[in-house]
DNA sequence: TATTCTAGTTTGCATTGCAAACCTGTTTGT
DNA sequence: ACAAACAGGTTTGCAATGCAAACTAGAATA
């Protein structure tokens, strides 16, 4: 009980933009590409590609990158890490607050 | 739908140490010290001053300074707009991920 | 009265997040 | 064909944040 539940959450989850992402991405049935991404989301260009970057060096998304009709396509998907880290999220919150309703 | 509701959480809940000192002020019935919120949480007693400077500032706790048996006593409360801040945050991240499960 | 303990606060540095500048290649205009 | 604009990202530089260690002030102890 408590907030002790709260320590288990990833830290790189701790950051607007990065819940964010990971909630879209860990709805998704497919990849989703970085045009769409930064379209639903209000980021930069640049900050959506660090943000996503540190997603994959913690393995919580895996990145693509392939050509199509001659440009760069890159697409993210949520990993089976990135999906439990966010139902971990979900859990630990809800039991640290639920309580306070 | 979606994580639009992410961007209404107040910006200083998103970090686990002042999410987990707010989910227990905001469950507390009374008033909470320093050092109870020191044995609970695992931070530093630098740390814990620094956040709690912080949610004062942005009205979501109350710090209130008084003398017990000469010692000085600080003393911190959930203010209403911080439980308001709280529950918004709950909701908001069940919206975001719930249908994630 | 010197030392230690309690209860915090302030400081300094290392890390993060953001926006702006940059890069690589493609399309459009002339 | 060449320059200018566009597409798709990445890197950089600076400002803000978080942390632990150092500090402060007063109270208890020896």
């Amino acid at each position: 009980m408590g907030s002790s539940e709260l320590l288990k959450i990833h830290p790189t989850l701790f950051d607007r933009a990065r819940l964010a992402i990971m909630a879209h991405l860990s709805l998704a049935k497919r990849p989703v590409d970085f045009k769409s991404l930064l379209a639903e989301l209000e980021l930069t260009r640049g900050n959506l590609s660090t943000h996503m970057k540190k997603l994959e060096e913690d393995g919580l998304v895996q990145i693509d990158k392939t050509f199509v009709e001659r440009k760069s396509r890159t697409t993210y998907c949520c990993t089976s890490k990135g999906k439990k880290e966010i139902r971990n999220y979900l859990v630990a919150v809800e039991s640290a607050l639920k309580s306070s309703l």
